[in-house]
RNA sequence: GUGGGUGUAGCUCAGCUGGUUAGAGCACCAGAUUGUGGCUCUGGGGGCCGGGGGUUCGAAUCCCUCUUCUCGCACCA
């Protein structure tokens, strides 16, 4: 038998629908903010996730998708959103049209690492990315929506902050940072991170690693006067829409572009799995990718997760729905003939396919939920009526034949 | 990266120390009710007991091995 591939998932209808509004709300809200949609290929060059995202980075070092196609090229299933997002916006000139310009995106990434719960190698985000803003503003306000998506949702999540700094007060804290780390024993990579990126030290997964560190200096204590006043500028705005958050300048976050501001969107309730989302600022990467020094700043959510926190905002109650066809051999095809135009009325119909027996045809009324039964049986048909059944109540009454589209369309609870 | 658990019907699982044709509940289909759902009762279909190898007269059960799924920790979405 075949198997879904590790760390994949179907999504049967009931769990696609969930999603589906996920998604829906998700949009809603973007717009409100006034960004646009921007699709990007599901793969891209992997040299563009190898630059944007960083070669020494845990995404790029071991959980990317890779393969050749047939011309030999490498490429790479998206294991981000950010990386798409910025090549399209260089390769399209939109630094050209106004600015800030505001994209949003939704859809999957791929990841290759150990699956658990929430954590899976198809995983769906919903990002946004701002460009052309430098000021604090534009932090806060990509926060501010990634918060006022949760609380839609009626998720509870925590906000975490940081910053980073600019490539001169991260210089001066990197060497701090090497000087401190120099002849305690880290772990093999991190020997190896310490030439080449020291910054990901700080989010080594060995636990002697994380011991050494625990002295080790702050970023916060090391960023310029600049970068200084524009953190604050960020907690207070946020502090003024009312959006609680908390420091922590250990958050640096698994990839090469951000600078000055990071956070992440927590949560307690899914064990190690506590990012729901993240997010930060990243100036220097439209450039890296081959376009003018334009600033930016995005955010990413987690779905799956999301999802799993069970959102109350997705919880409905079922309800009854729609007309089943109740009919029988020799007079179905007739039936179904004088039922069928409700469907383009906008009406739920639906009948059996098998030719099974009258009580075999209101179990399945049942079971899809419908409202009504509408029977159209040879007794029915030769006195040129229907019968109609609520199937709440079990009351019945007969119906004319002659207007039973317009009589039934218009019964509550048929859409 | 690291440490556990697990695999028997579509689903959830039972099957004690190896012993005939491998079971239950739910679900599905049918009948009781030859034109009436949700309740009840009766019956039915459906299993290479994860794969391979071994021990044995005999293996779902014991041993070896591969594998699957899953959960925790670390990190991330």
């Amino acid at each position: 038998m075949y198997q879904i591939p590790r760390g994949t998932r179907d999504f049967l209808p009931e769990q696609a629908a969930r999603f589906r509004r996920l998604e829906e709300i998700a949009v809603a809200l973007a717009s409100q903010y006034g960004y646009g949609e921007l699709r990007t290929p599901i793969f891209e060059y992997t040299e563009l996730f190898a630059r944007s995202v960083g070669e020494s980075t845990d995404i790029v070092e071991k959980e990317m998708y890779t393969f050749q196609d047939r011309g030999e090229r490498s490429l790479t299933l998206r294991p981000e959103g950010t990386a798409g997002v910025v090549r399209a916006f260089v390769e399209n000139k939109l630094y050209n049209g106004p600015l800030p310009a505001k994209y949003y995106y939704f859809g999957p990434m791929f990841r290759y690492e150990k699956p658990q719960a929430g954590r899976y190698r198809q995983l769906w985000q919903f990002g946004v990315e701002l460009f052309g803003a430098a000021g604090p503003r534009a932090d806060v306000e990509v926060i501010a929506l990634g918060w006022q998506y949760f609380q839609e949702l009626g998720i509870k999540a925590t906000l975490v902050l940081n910053s980073i700094g600019c490539r001169q007060c991260r210089e001066e804290y990197k060497k701090a940072l090497v000087a401190y780390l120099q002849g305690r024993k880290t772990c093999k990579l991190c020997a190896d991170r310490l030439e080449r990126n020291p910054l990901r030290v700080l989010d080594c997964k060995e636990e002697s690693c994380q011991r050494e560190l625990e002295e080790a200096p702050r970023i916060s204590q090391y960023l310029c006067p600049q970068c200084r006043e524009h953190f604050e500028r960020v907690k207070s705005g946020l502090s003024a829409l009312s959006i609680p958050f908390t420091q922590d300048d250990r958050l640096v976050r698994g990839l090469d572009y951000y600078n000055r501001t990071t956070f992440e969107y927590k949560t307690t309730e899914l064990g190690s799995q506590d990012a729901l989302g993240g997010g930060g600022r990243y100036d220097g990467l439209v450039e890296l990718i081959g376009g003018p020094a334009v600033p930016a700043v995005g955010l990413a959510l987690g779905i799956d997760r999301t999802e799993l926190m069970d959102p109350p905002a997705l919880r409905r109650e079922p309800r009854r729905r729609g007309v089943w066809l109740v009919t029988m051999d020799p007079v179905t095809d007739e039936a179904i003939a004088l039922a069928h135009p409700l469907r383009r009325q906008g009406v739920y119909l639906g009948y059996d396919l098998e030719g099974r027996s009258f009580k075999a045809q209101f179990k399945q009324a049942d079971r899809n939920n419908c409202r009504w039964s509408l029977i159209i049986g040879p007794d029915d048909l030769s006195q040129g009526q229907a019968m109609l059944r609520d199937m709440e109540t079990g009351e019945q009454r007969p119906l004319a034949l002659e207007n039973l589209v317009e009589l039934v369309s218009q019964l509550e609870g048929v859409k």
